[in-house]
DNA sequence: CGATTTTTTGAATCATATCAACGTACGTGG
DNA sequence: CCACGTACGTTGATATGATTCAAAAAATCG
C-alpha cells in the first residue's frame, strides 16, 4: 500500500526509513468505487489525496451543466483542490472516481502536524504545487495556440496511460471540445496514417 | 519604494517592523524601460520580481512566431517563471515591460537566505503560488467553457486596471483570439449598450 | 441476451481566423 | 509646430474548424 508513496517521495526528497515510517502514520487509506465522490462542489476540500490505484478526475460544471475536466489523476499522482484546502472556501470543483480506486488521504490537520515533525515535506509539497502550476501554464499556452487536433496528439504523448483508460468523452472534456469533434479528429488522424 | 511591498506582505503574514526591515535587505531595486526584458526564452529564471510601478507581461512564442500571454503584472503583483526558478531549467517564457517599470527583485540565493532568516516567508510564497495556481485553473475552465466575448467581459471584470492600460492586441493575445476578433467583439458589445 | 452508454456519422449552422485594406493616433525629427 | 512614419485599431469578404441536433452503429455491462 505504501510502497508507491515511498518511491514517489524518495524521488523528490531524501527521507530516512524512520522518517518515512513516521510519515505514513499521517495518511489514511480510503477506497472509492467508480463514480463515488471525493469532493463535491460547494464542500471545503480538507485533504490531499495520493492515488495508489485507479483513476480520478477533477472538474467544474458550467452554467449549462457541462463538465470541464481540469485534471485527471492515476497511480502515483496527487489530487485535491489546493485553493479550497488553503483558504477553507467552498470548492468550485468536483472530484470523483472514473474507476474503483485506492487513495492515501492526508487530512489538513495531519498535514500541519506532518510539516512540523518533518519539515522536509515543505519542500515536497512546494515541488508538487510548482509542478501542477507548470502543467497548467503549459496547458493554457497550448489551448491558446494550438488546434484541437494538436492538443489531442499532445495529450496522447503526455499522458498515454490516461488516454488508454478513460472514455473518449472524458478526454474531449479535458481538451475543451465535444465528443463528436474528437471522434472526427480521430477519424482524420487514422485516415492520414 | 518599499511601502507597497510592506503593505502587500502585511496583508498576508504578520511581520514585525524589524523583520520587515531585514527582509528589505534581500531585495534589489531594478528599473526597466518599456520593451526591455526581464527574462528571455532559454534563460534560467533566477529571480522573483515584485512590481512597484509599471506593467510587465510573460508570454510564450509558438512555432508560428505568435506570442501568447500567460500573465500580466502591474503594481502590487509578482512575476517570474517559478518552474524555471525551481528546476534551473531554461525558461520557455519571455518576460518584458509594457511600460517603464520599477521592480524589487528577489534573487534565488537571497530568497533562500530570506527563508532561513524569516521562515514566515515560506507561508507567504506558498500563498502566492497557490493564488497563481488558482488563477490559472480558473482560466483553463473559462477557456474550455466560454465564448471569446464572455472571456473578454470576465477579463474586464477581473482586471479592470490592466484592461485600461495595455494595448488591445495584448488583451487579445491573453484571451487567445486575434486582435481583429477582439475589435469585432467590442463593436458588438457597444452596439448592445 | 437485452439495456444502456459510448462512439460515429451526416447536415446545417455558428464563431473565429485569415487576408487585405483602410483609418486613426501618437511621437519624433526636420 | 507640422509632416511623416509607425503602431494600433477597424472593417469587409471569405474560409475554416468546431458545434449542434439528430440518428445510427458499436461497445459495455448486468
Amino acid at each position: 500500500m505504501y510502497d508507491l508513496l515511498r518511491a514517489h517521495i524518495l524521488k523528490r526528497v531524501n527521507l530516512t526509513d524512520e522518517e518515512f515510517a513516521r510519515c505514513t502514520t499521517f495518511f489514511v487509506p480510503r477506497k472509492l468505487r467508480k463514480n463515488q465522490f471525493l469532493l463535491r462542489e460547494g464542500e471545503v476540500c480538507t485533504s490531499l489525496a495520493f492515488v495508489v490505484k485507479g483513476c480520478l478526475r477533477c472538474y467544474s460544471v458550467d452554467d449549462n451543466g457541462e463538465e470541464h475536466i481540469v485534471q485527471f489523476a492515476i497511480e502515483d499522482w496527487w489530487i485535491s483542490d489546493p485553493y479550497s484546502a488553503l483558504t477553507r472556501e467552498p470548492s468550485e470543483y468536483t472530484i470523483d472516481a472514473l474507476e474503483d480506486s485506492e487513495l492515501l488521504l492526508l487530512e489538513k490537520s495531519a498535514e500541519q502536524r506532518l510539516l512540523q515533525e518533518i519539515p522536509k515535506f515543505e519542500r515536497l509539497f512546494r515541488l508538487l504545487l510548482e509542478n501542477r502550476f507548470v502543467a497548467n501554464q503549459r496547458r493554457i499556452a497550448a489551448t491558446l495556440s494550438t488546434s484541437a487536433e494538436e492538443r489531442y496528439l499532445s495529450f496522447l504523448r503526455s499522458y498515454p496511460a490516461i488516454a488508454q483508460r478513460v472514455p473518449q468523452s472524458q478526454i474531449a472534456s479535458y481538451l475543451g471540445i465535444t465528443p463528436q469533434s474528437l471522434s472526427r479528429i480521430r477519424k482524420g488522424l487514422s485516415e492520414k496514417g
